[in-house]
DNA sequence: CCAAAAGTGTTCAGGCTACACCCATGT
DNA sequence: ACATGGGTGTAGCCTGAACACTTTTGG
């Protein structure tokens, strides 16, 4: 009872659209490929998913393989199966969307890259495969969820200033928010938990540290509360 | 230069979840499977990607084959890749979300499937492989959009009254909904065109029927303009 | 004329938007 | 003392929710 379907197949990869927000401006992580094709150019990182592990397992693993990355925030994306996305033979690709927090994590090449760098969204050069597809396809991803779910917090460090955060979807949203209604909407949540400490960082009043409470975040979630900036 | 990538391959295969709706009760298409395994079990339709397609096409090809089909929304909805779905060899799975007008349609069995039948959802059996799942993750996107884009016009006829449309979304969304806020919020969009026909079909007043206008959409949504009930 | 579903407006409360000044700090 | 960003409150408007009766038809 182990035989195998007869049908022709193509390969599967993983390929992951990595975000980081620095405090400035958003991020995305690319990889420039050691091996061809594409040798040289940059790409998403990724690679082929083993037969022995889960899709979600695959892109972790090829994400700590080629960036050194761990302890990300990942959801799948979308599949992308176009019959000649790859100019060798047919491979289709499940994209994965991650998040984290640029400054806590060494980002170095590893396996099959040549180098790792983090890219502004403005300075994206042309990438390998399909891949500025993907980017494309992520991007929305994470404009669209950004206000409808807490998922900027995946991208800030565990403490930060409510300043922060506000650049953050000032940046990933791509428009200027009032300080004030900003602040009013995300405080009345109550799921940011002031802290004890302030940041000091120039010639200015330091601002307050929150951090993000998920806890209380699924329970409201729970009773039907809906996340809305 | 036409070698091929040296990595084990699992085999890919698409799945469909079909919505319909008969003016009651939201309805969703299964087949009973005529080869192993899980041979005379209700699954989703569905079946393996060839070479030559792409990822939709193979969707498309498979819901015509098993189902009769065609001409219906269909969009990628997620893909299961957990290691032992499949119980002889690993096997991945792109499942597709699709809607469609279950009496403007046929549907016989087909290839590979012995039966082919709507059902109510709360009626439905336990499915072969994950395909339960599937249906679960399917149902939820079909909430969540429903709400947020003109898709439930995709469920009904071309012509259709604002009592059947006020019908479909508290059969999805399970929840009953004010008739006056209904229609005043659904008719303020602009995208219901009244045609000169009414439908007549009880000892009652009859209803105004409209067409969806999905040019106006496309339009308003360039504009920023963003649906939603 | 009766039963059944279609169609129609108003009121109230809560949330969103717009907007200007004081505060705490480092140099 | 001054420059820099952090922090605060209110008023008008608009939108969403609640709610009851009249209209048109078939039998």
């Amino acid at each position: 009872m182990s035989f195998t379907y007869e049908y022709p197949r193509g390969a599967l990869t993983v390929d992951c659209v990595v975000f980081g927000f620095d405090g400035g401006e958003l991020k995305i992580l690319l990889i420039q490929r050691g091996i061809a094709p594409f040798k040289g150019e940059w790409a998403l990182p990724g690679g082929f998913v083993s037969p022995d592990e889960s899709l979600d397992e695959a892109a972790l693993r090829e994400l700590e393989e080629e960036t050194g990355l761990r302890n990300v925030f990942l959801e799948q994306l979308y599949t992308f199966g176009a019959v000649n996305r790859d100019p060798r033979e047919r491979v289709v690709s499940v994209a994965y969307f991650a998040l984290v927090q640029p400054d806590e994590h060494t980002t170095e090449a590893q396996t099959d890259a040549d180098d790792a760098r983090w890219f502004q969204i403005s300075e994206i050069p042309e990438l390998a495969f399909d891949h500025s597809e993907i980017l494309k396809t992520g991007l929305k991803r994470l404009r669209g969820k950004l206000r409808y779910e807490p998922i900027g917090f995946e991208l800030l460090p565990e403490k930060f200033t409510l300043p922060q955060l506000q650049r953050l979807y000032e940046s990933v949203l791509g428009n200027e928010l009032d300080k004030r209604n900003f602040r009013k909407k995300v405080l009345s949540f109550g799921l940011l938990i002031p802290l004890d400490e302030k940041r000091r960082e120039g010639p200015h009043r330091p601002a307050q540290l929150y951090r993000f409470d998920p806890a209380r975040y699924e329970a409201l979630k729970n009773e039907g509360f809906l996340f809305e900036i």
